[in-house]
RNA sequence: UGGGCUAUAGCCAAGCGGUAAGGCAACGGACUUUGACUCCGUCAUGCGCAGGUUCAAAUCCUGCUAGCCCAGCCA
């Protein structure tokens, strides 16, 4: 969080030095209710980088209130994405531990007279609410005695009614203009097993009341969240303050993170899982932290896109390759070059002797020395990419074509002389001759080539496959003007977002594990992918294609 | 249309009464054994609109307009 100024920052710069805090506590707490997107990097990311700049603490806390909701297998991945991410709880916290206290809250504000027992139906409760423009109207039940209502909040304790028969209500302002002040619910009958408590409960608090109480025992001092929750804000310090809570934590709402072309919801990546869009909640075609670590982007690209993004109070969208930028830019100086050929075509060298086979030095990464040196194999057959030769090319094209002479990368000049079809037209093999003169590290200054084109030794080189992504979104002109009836995002989705193709890598990459990243030359950079490679074939997502000014 | 919030370049975003940071993208050019990288340069006489206060306004005031959020016994 270092060098950019934001609001929260300042609010808790002014805090310190007012003497209104005297530390930095906060919270990350995510409902363990589905796997964790870029957008929850954001939130860990300002929560942890805060904390940290101001010499404080944050905590994990699962909001773990719903249990029909949550599952320990979310609790498992979402630690393990926030310590991929490269944070340290100070605490690991369950809201589910502080069920007994949050009971006796709410017992103490029946004692206030600050909250009953409704019986109301869900249905009623709605229908008594009001609208955005009516005021609601009281319950009949809102004027029970302290006692008959601490009475029905122990029966409801001791699992004697249904669920949904009664709840318990805050007693507030039947006609706020702030919805959310309208006598909120804040417990629920559930005869549910929860994941950490598992059959204690059968009545189980709402978010917004056991949210701020959360944060008060944990005497967080500032509580960081996204927009929607604003509105909350008066409620949240009503029960802060109604529950007679010691500690007095403040809630700041931030924007939340919009990335284009792609979704951010947990509705959405669920469907999208859900109904087969995708082959899981870690495919690379996901904004989950999953789905980004398994295409190959790394903690240090998404924490410095998201410190260069901004905090703010604003809704915008992020420009997708704003994030790519930063997967380049962290991948530059750690990825060894290798090369890989994706789309294979053969070339013999008919004036390269028959059965020679020479070794070439090539650096593993120019633009880091210490990375060294490698070895690669060159031969009479070698392959290069289709895209690399055109029988008629346009202007301004310097790659092969007839009579045209290119650089082959870490090796040899070679000619085009001629190539050779197939029956349906394709060009199926280029014949080329080389000039032993033009060797790399020889020094050869003779004569200048336009183009250097990546190969790989048609004899030594190992089959590969290469998963190439697309955006899973296609934004559309019609989703920005007129609604069309019954469309939904669904209907965005890109049907080549995945791409699969089969091709050669250099020999030297046998030892290649799951996770190992590299950059093939003129393509881009590429993730070991861990759930496709097997001991015959490695398999590579392509984590960010290159820049390239080279347009047809 | 009740309430809350937000409007600064194509996108994100600083700025807090003293004369518009930065990043992404884009576009020129240099360099180049990656059409990459790097480097150099260009990119808001303008801060949603209209008024007002002031020597001075993106910053203060008034009035509009547009966008986002809220009517779960979800979080």
């Amino acid at each position: 969080m270092e060098e950019n100024s934001n609001f929260i920052k300042t609010i808790i710069k002014e805090d310190l030095e007012s003497g209104k805090r005297n530390k930095v506590i906060t919270r990350f707490p995510p409902e363990p209710n589905g796997y964790l997107h870029i957008g929850h990097a954001k939130s860990i990311i300002i929560n942890f980088g805060l904390a940290d700049e101001f010499n404080g603490t944050t905590n994990l806390r699962f909001d773990d209130t719903n249990p029909l909701k949550e599952d320990q297998e979310y609790v498992d991945s979402i630690k393990e994405d926030v310590k991929w991410l490269g944070y340290e709880w100070e605490n690991l916290f369950y809201a589910s531990n502080y069920f007994e206290e949050m009971y006796e809250r709410a017992v103490l504000l029946i004692k206030k007279g600050k909250a009953y027992v409704d019986d109301l139906t869900q249905e009623q409760i709605r229908e008594y609410r009001g609208t955005l423009t009516e005021p609601g109207k009281e319950s009949p039940f809102r004027n029970r005695s302290i006692e008959e209502n601490l009475n029905l909040f122990e029966q409801m304790r001791k699992g004697e009614f249904e669920n949904g028969a009664k709840v318990l209500r805050a007693k507030i302002d039947m006609s706020s203009p702030n919805i959310n002040l309208r006598d909120p619910v804040i417990y629920r009958v559930s005869h549910a097993t929860h994941h950490n408590t598992g059959d204690t409960w059968c009545i189980y608090p709402m978010y917004a009341f056991a949210h701020p109480l959360e944060d008060a025992i944990e005497d967080v001092t500032h509580s960081l969240c996204t927009t929607e929750f604003e509105d909350q804000r008066p409620l949240y310090d009503w029960v802060v303050r109604e529950c007679d809570m010691a500690s007095t934590p403040q809630q700041i709402e931030f924007g939340r993170l919009n990335i284009s072309n792609t979704v951010m919801s947990k509705r959405k990546l669920k469907q999208l899982v859900d109904e087969g869009f995708v082959d899981g909640w870690d495919d690379p075609r996901l904004p989950t932290i999953s789905g980004l670590r398994r295409k190959g982007y790394t903690p240090e690209a998404i924490r410095e896109f998201v410190i260069a993004a901004g905090v703010s109070k604003g809704s915008g969208t992020v420009d997708a390759q704003m994030l790519e930028h930063f997967v380049r830019e962290d991948l530059k100086l750690k990825a060894p070059r290798t090369m890989g050929v994706l789309k294979p075509l053969k070339v013999v060298i008919t004036n390269y002797p028959e059965d020679q086979v020479e070794w070439l030095d090539a650096e593993v990464n120019p633009e880091n020395p210490e990375m060294g040196v490698r070895q690669i194999p060159f031969s009479r057959e070698i392959y290069i990419e289709q895209e690399d030769f055109m029988e008629d090319p346009p202007k301004k094209y310097f790659r092969l074509f007839p009579g045209n002479e290119v650089r082959l990368k870490h090796a040899y000049f070679i000619k085009c002389e001629e190539f050779i079809k197939d029956e349906a037209g394709n060009v199926v093999e280029l014949r080329c001759t080389y000039d032993p003169e033009t060797k790399s590290g020889s020094g050869f200054t003779g004569r200048k080539v336009k183009g250097t084109l990546h190969w790989v030794d048609a004899k030594s080189a190992l089959p590969a496959e290469f998963r190439l992504y697309e955006p899973l979104i296609l934004e559309s002109d019609e989703k920005n003007e007129e609604v069309i009836e019954g469309k939904t995002f669904l209907d965005y989705v890109n049907e080549n977002s995945l791409e699969i193709v089969q091709g050669f890598i250099e020999p030297n990459m046998k030892d290649a594990k799951p996770q190992d990243k590299f950059q093939f030359f003129r393509h881009g950079y590429f993730n070991v992918d861990e759930k496709h490679t097997s001991k015959s074939k490695l398999v590579f997502n392509r984590s960010v294609s290159l820049k390239s000014s080279f347009k047809l």
